[in-house]
DNA sequence: TTAATTCAATTGTAAATACAAGAAGTTAAA
DNA sequence: TTTAACTTCTTGTATTTACAATTGAATTAA
């Protein structure tokens, strides 16, 4: 019997992503070849492309016509500009994440960057603000707006070293299914902007501006990031 | 006849890509639905499906199931995050090119970013610098690494106002393919720089470093980018 | 030995088909 | 009037089949 709903090549793709990312497949390998993969877990040549697209499109491996599917080299940035969140993007061991302001419901602010629906503006949203730290130095100051709707109890909810993404799938089975992010390079001139990152005033730092779309349809979450890459930079594939 | 060898899907792609920059297509719009557009290109759901998945994961349209594909809105920044080079992100028309340096055969600087295979490295490179204006206004001071293989006449053609990827598809026959790209937030120390975006000492830039990958086999060339985002943002879907 | 050819394996493109799942409107019942 | 069930249209998932294009290794011929 098989679990849930996830569909086929869903359940490969994450396979094999683990086995890169675990190192059963190392840079250079080539994966099993489509038909290879089709006899192994019972599967249709379509299915399986499907999987090795979502892996391609990620950056995990390249198809190359004639030879097969090759693993890509582990990226040195981060991975965080693509669907992936903070804590897939760097793993767990080297995050750690403390709340500076914990969940709490209150207006949108009046000048948001973002367009909200009238639904949006008349229920308000919850905020939260996070710093996460990466080999224990603070590398993301996060500040984060949920619309309130539906979420019971999420105010009291503990969000330290835990992955949001998770939370709302497990408790609100919110699945994010993309999004939209704008970047700029900018001062850090605001003071808690400064102690939080541990840098000094005027120190650039990138900030990105997420809106985040989820399976529950017209609900989407924002996301506003200051990232200190003096030491990381932001990896992304195209 | 049809022209050359362009996938069906791609052909299609292209056609609803223009339909909605053009306005054919305007925000929140719903695109003809899959069975209608095979019924109109005489193409079968695969690959109708294939091209509207493009145009998905650029970002142009939001597919819903049971209802449709939206026609999402434009977006407020450069969308030069994914595949699109500088001049298909912004247009023609905002957008002009100078070359500050213009292309010549020199050896690669001995600490590249990026790696580099040894016969890169025996070929030496082609170099070039172009400052992009968008507006009137200089945002991006571009730096290019071109692998000096097959690329006869090169250095003697002229980059002003043109695109480097039409350039190199119609004289070349390279295509873009994908590539990688890492970001960070840095000052603005180099007096060059400044100059040529106009900005003071210290002014925070974003810095783009950028592998581009292209159809023929292990050619890749890299690309490192100062952009001025204080008026503009970076645009990405993911 | 070298170069050209052939062959098998791999990914790329495309069609035809079937059913599931979700959204919206229509109809019928309460 | 309101609610519920039904129908229809949409996209999502999956199978099956076929052929094209590319690669790399093996084979053959010079």
């Amino acid at each position: 019997m098989e679990e849930k709903s996830v569909p086929h090549y869903r359940r490969l793709y994450e396979q094999l992503r683990k086995g890169i990312v675990d190192g059963i497949y190392k840079e250079g390998d080539l994966l099993p070849s489509e038909n290879e993969l089709c006899a192994l877990h019972n599967l249709t040549r379509p299915t399986v492309r499907k999987a090795l697209d979502l892996l391609a499109h990620e950056g995990f491996i390249k198809k190359q016509q004639g030879l097969g599917s090759i693993v890509h080299k582990l990226p040195k940035g981060i991975g965080i500009l693509s669907i992936a969140g903070t804590t897939t993007a760097i793993g767990k061991k080297n995050l750690k994440t403390t709340t500076v302001v914990r969940p709490r419901v209150q207006n949108w602010p009046s000048d948001f960057f973002f367009a909200l629906s009238d639904e949006f503006k008349t229920v308000g949203c919850i905020y939260f603000e996070r710093v996460r730290f990466v080999n224990d130095h603070p590398i993301f100051y996060e500040q984060t707006y949920l619309p309130n709707i539906n979420l019971p109890r999420f105010t009291s909810r503990n969000l330290d070293n835990k992955s949001l993404f998770d939370l709302l799938r497990q408790n609100y089975q919110l699945e994010i299914k993309g999004g939209e992010q704008y970047l700029k390079a900018i001062e850090a001139v605001d003071e808690k902007i400064c102690e939080y990152l541990n840098i000094r005033t005027g120190q650039p730092v990138l900030y990105l501006s997420r809106k985040l779309e989820t399976n529950r349809i017209n609900f989407s979450f924002f996301s506003f990031m200051y990232c200190n890459t003096s030491d990381f930079s932001l990896y992304g594939v195209f």
